[in-house]
DNA sequence: GTCATCGGCGCG
DNA sequence: AAAGCGCGCCGATGAC
């Protein structure tokens, strides 16, 4: 049995959570048998209300001890509900359909509340037209709170209704398997830690960004005067047709590889290839320009972003990704440029514009080798699941099995380091399934040879080695992979391949998205949330800590990194590491914890 | 003007 | 037959 829901959608000015407003909410009360429902429509300012004022009503829906609410998208209506009362929604059961939707089928092609209802219940989506159209109609600032009337009720009666009905669809799905619905509750848990981390944001230094943006955007324009120098006229690098004279007209350059459309193909790895052999200085110039302009937009964006203090609060989506990752945008603070990257040799330390709040330090817990320990876990490989839980380097065996003597001959650490990278970068590549010639690409050998020192790879370590294949045929019978969390990843039609990816991101996914709520329930419970999260990063959480605390630091730090590595599922060990930044986040140092 | 697509690139 | 993958964001481009 079901037990009663309220399904639960509010309307707003706008998209930003910490901006716009609520006007308008419905309600669809169902219970388990749900045979008949009335969907109710409200507004806030009591104008348009069908049967009651509606603040007394939205007080009542969301009073101790009433049914769960059903939302879509909940970290949404969660904190927008929360801003209207006054005050704070975290006790309440709820529901989340786009959840539900995502945790059962992960490849939709989409999770949107309309394009599910109507594929599932056949309710068409002729009110959302009828929003668009009228909004087409005006000019300047346009809100969904200028719909009139009629429009607007349809459109909320038939959320709540399309709401109730994907919750009685999906969710028995769900709770018939346990596993699931454990993946399920944790998915709700970290909707909590998302809005709270989004709330908080990230602290940026305006002053230097403006230094920044300015000195980037001079040595930019730096760059089109040296290449009009050259050309003899001005040049969009930007612009593909100008780019293409410029490299392999003006320059003479050959195309060594085209895009999937039959154009020249301009990447950097092509210009990296370029360069090494013809050295041209307009190759250089490129490759800055791209860098620099790029980074000048990244950071005018996040001044674009900030609010009044300085902060800037992107939004965490934690059921988008296919592989059940989480993603972060407006901006996207998983991807922000960091220096000493061997392929960005002209990056712009935009990290260092961002700072721990004052009179806090930032913290940063990652998981080392995830991916590999993961894989290492699935393959089963008896050889390497020893190494690493005796501390082994299964990249240095890997190069000790593709150099041979070579590798444990070498005495020039430099030489060595850079045979085990390529050694480190085969394992991946063997892991999800890169053919011999990709292999011998990447480590500048014969395919020859490498065929040959492929086979002892796969005699040595015959687990891993056939993990891809194990997983591709799989995920050809049954059409998706399971992590041992019980996760479902639906693998793309006719790309097979990608379901070892597939199956270890997704089983970090949900390592991180455990480890980022039971840290985050432990820190608020442990320092009344002076210590929070700000962000998660795939496989990396950063925490922001108050130095008056620290006094504390040694024993909340392990607490959470005890949590981060508790997962007696996986039996390879999960190594964290830690690091401390006191200025900005471009400027890291280790952090280890005492005896 | 708006939209979708592409190539390109940052992070993991 | 062969293939590492995921994400978000940008400017350019061409169609409507």
């Amino acid at each position: 049995m079901g037990g009663a829901v309220i399904a639960y959608d509010t309307e707003t000015t706008g998209l930003n959570v910490h901006r716009d407003e609520v006007f308008a909410y419905s309600i669809c009360e169902a219970d388990s048998s749900a045979a008949t429902v009335y969907p109710e429509v409200y507004r806030l300012d009591g104008s348009a209300v069908r049967r009651y004022t509606s603040r007394v009503k939205l007080e009542d829906i969301w009073k101790e001890g009433k049914a769960p609410k059903v939302m879509h998208k909940s970290k949404f209506d969660l904190p927008m509900t929360e801003r209207v009362l006054g005050r704070s929604l975290k006790e309440q059961p709820f529901h989340d359909t786009m959840i539900q939707s995502h945790l059962i089928r992960s490849n939709h092609p989409s999770h949107a509340l309309k394009d599910l209802a109507w594929e599932l219940a056949g309710i068409p989506k002729d009110d959302e037209d009828a929003i668009k159209k009228f909004l087409k109609g005006k000019k300047g600032d346009r809100n969904y709170s200028m719909v009139p009337e009629p429009i607007m009720t349809e459109y909320q009666e038939r959320d709540a209704l399309r709401t109730i009905l994907l919750h009685h669809f999906f969710y028995p799905q769900i709770k018939s398997d346990p596993k699931m619905l454990e993946v399920y509750n944790n998915e709700l848990d970290l909707i909590r830690t998302s809005i709270d981390i989004e709330r908080r944001g990230m602290m940026l230094n305006p002053q230097r960004c403006h230094t920044l943006i300015n000195s980037t955007e001079r040595a930019a324009l730096g760059v089109l005067d040296d290449i009009e120098q050259y050309a003899g006229r001005r040049i969009n690098p930007d612009s593909p047709n100008d780019l293409h004279w410029l490299l392999f007209q003006k320059a003479g350059l050959p195309i060594t590889r085209y895009t999937k459309t039959g154009k020249p193909c301009t990447e950097k790895e092509v210009l990296f290839d370029l360069r090494r052999e013809f050295g041209h200085h307009v190759i250089e110039s490129v490759l800055k320009f791209r860098s620099w302009s790029k980074a000048v937009t990244t950071m005018r964006s996040y001044l674009k972003l900030m609010d009044a203090d300085h902060i800037i609060h992107p939004t965490l989506n934690t059921c988008e990704a296919d592989t059940g990752r989480e993603s972060c945008s407006n901006p996207n603070l998983q991807n922000v440029p960091k220096m000493g990257v061997l392929l960005n040799p002209y990056a712009v330390p935009v990290r260092s514009l961002f700072m721990p709040r004052p009179g806090h330090v930032i913290f940063y817990i990652d998981f080392s080798g995830i991916e590999f320990r993961l894989a290492v876990y699935y393959s089963r490989d008896q050889t390497l699941i020893n190494l690493v839980r005796s501390g082994g380097d299964p990249h240095a065996l890997a190069a000790e099995i593709f150099f041979g003597d070579q590798f444990r001959n070498e005495r020039d650490p430099a030489i060595k380091k850079t045979m085990r990278n390529a050694a480190k970068n085969m394992n991946f590549a063997i892991i999800y399934g890169a053919g011999v010639a990709t292999i011998a690409a990447g480590l500048n050998l014969p395919v020859s040879v490498v065929m040959a020192r492929y086979q002892e790879y796969k005699r040595r370590l015959p687990g891993l080695a056939a993990l891809s294949e194990r997983m591709t045929k799989l995920a050809q019978a049954q059409g998706y992979v399971e992590t041992v969390f019980g996760r479902r990843l639906y693998v793309p039609r006719g790309q097979a391949f990608v379901a070892t990816n597939y199956l270890i991101q997704g089983t970090a996914a949900d390592i991180l998205k455990r480890a980022q709520v039971r840290v985050d329930k432990y820190l608020k419970a442990a320092t009344g949330g002076e210590v929070a999260i700000l962000l998660p990063i795939h496989d990396e959480l950063v925490i922001e800590y108050p130095r008056k605390r620290m006094a504390d630091v040694q024993e909340v730090l392990r607490s959470s990194v005890e949590l981060m590595q508790d997962f007696p599922e996986i039996d390879v060990p999960l190594d964290a590491e830690m690091q401390v930044a006191a200025a900005n986040w471009e400027s890291k140092s280790p952090f280890k914890l005492t005896a």
